[in-house]
DNA sequence: CCCCAGTCCTGCGGGC
DNA sequence: TGCCCGCAGGACTGGG
């Protein structure tokens, strides 16, 4: 489930193609459902051939690939998209292959084992209108101080479901959620509206700390193995996981307490009932 | 505006 | 052995 360590990850393991030119695009036979490639196919293809790669970006859990004459393709993940330059899992899977032409011949594959993720061509303004900042917030690694409190302190929804609002803040999704809110000692069903000044300043600490310490170890591949980096390697930083998918484990921070599984906004939530207890609610 | 439930999609694992 | 069903959770939509 790539969020933004996998993506940035992706993006990071992207960086030969910078500097090449689109020599063609197909999409392999596929006896799946394609997945949406837009505005559409033969626009996609016509606004990307023979266009040079200028730059990589992300915004939140998307790759962007920056074209020379300003156009954008945004590849979105989802749930098990990989964007790859090296082998894909399987050719079952393979939704859309980009054919380069550099120093070296490259190619960019998008594969996608269940098909909920996209690629799209933005012209600039079409880009600009789509991730708007009504639409994407900031993103997690470049927080401002104060920056998460700001913008959810007054909602009542149970912090735990506020951070994978990426209109909040971009990036965060379902794994990193729990693990962020463990670091940072909060139980995952407290409202946001009853968090303190010191809780924010502590969960604002622990979202850089954690996202950045994913980065380092590659993202998280988990027991599907479904994630990869952009080279078809797997990531790490599953092993250092302290409460996502150890429902019924001790705690590995306090070794006393039992992760529970719960279920919030219909996806599960673990955290540890000792490290993270539940605060009386109400006005102090 | 705010928030929740339903939808998409495929593969896997549990139950019978 | 084979079938059915539920689950996984990204982003989006519709409705209360």
């Amino acid at each position: 489930m790539p969020e933004l360590p996998e993506v940035e990850t992706m993006k990071r393991g992207l960086a030969p193609i910078v500097g090449c030119r689109i020599v063609a695009v197909r999409r392999p036979r596929c006896r799946l459902k394609p997945i949406a490639i837009g505005p559409t196919w033969r626009t996609f293809q016509r606004r990307s051939v023979n266009r040079r790669i200028a730059e990589l970006d992300r915004v939140g859990k998307r790759v962007v690939v920056r074209l020379d004459d300003g156009g954008l393709v945004v590849f979105e993940p989802r749930m098990t998209g990989l964007v790859l330059i090296g082998p894909p899992p399987n050719l079952e899977h393979l939704r859309l292959v980009i054919e380069l032409a550099g120093r070296t011949t490259l190619r960019v594959a998008y594969w996608d084992r269940r098909g909920l993720g996209s690629v799209w061509h933005y012209a600039p303004i079409e880009f600009a209108l789509r991730f708007d900042e009504s639409a994407v917030g900031p993103d997690a690694l470049a927080l401002a101080p104060g920056g998460l409190r700001s913008r959810l302190e007054s909602s009542r929804r149970a912090i735990k479901v506020a951070l994978l609002d990426q209109r909040a803040v971009a990036g965060i999704g379902n794994l990193y959620a729990s693990e962020m809110l463990h670091r940072a000692h909060l139980d995952p069903r407290t409202r946001c509206c009853n968090l303190r000044g010191f809780e924010w300043d502590r969960l604002e600490a622990v979202v850089g700390e954690v996202l950045t310490e994913a980065i380092r170890y590659e993202g998280s591949t988990l027991g599907d193995g479904t994630y990869r980096n952009a080279l078809s390697e797997n990531g790490s930083y599953q092993n250092h996981h302290r409460v996502y998918a150890r429902e019924g484990e001790p705690c590995t921070t306090c070794t006393q307490g039992v992760v529970q599984r719960i279920v919030q906004a219909q996806r599960a939530t673990f955290f540890c009932p000792r490290c993270q207890p539940r605060r009386r609610q109400g006005p102090l």
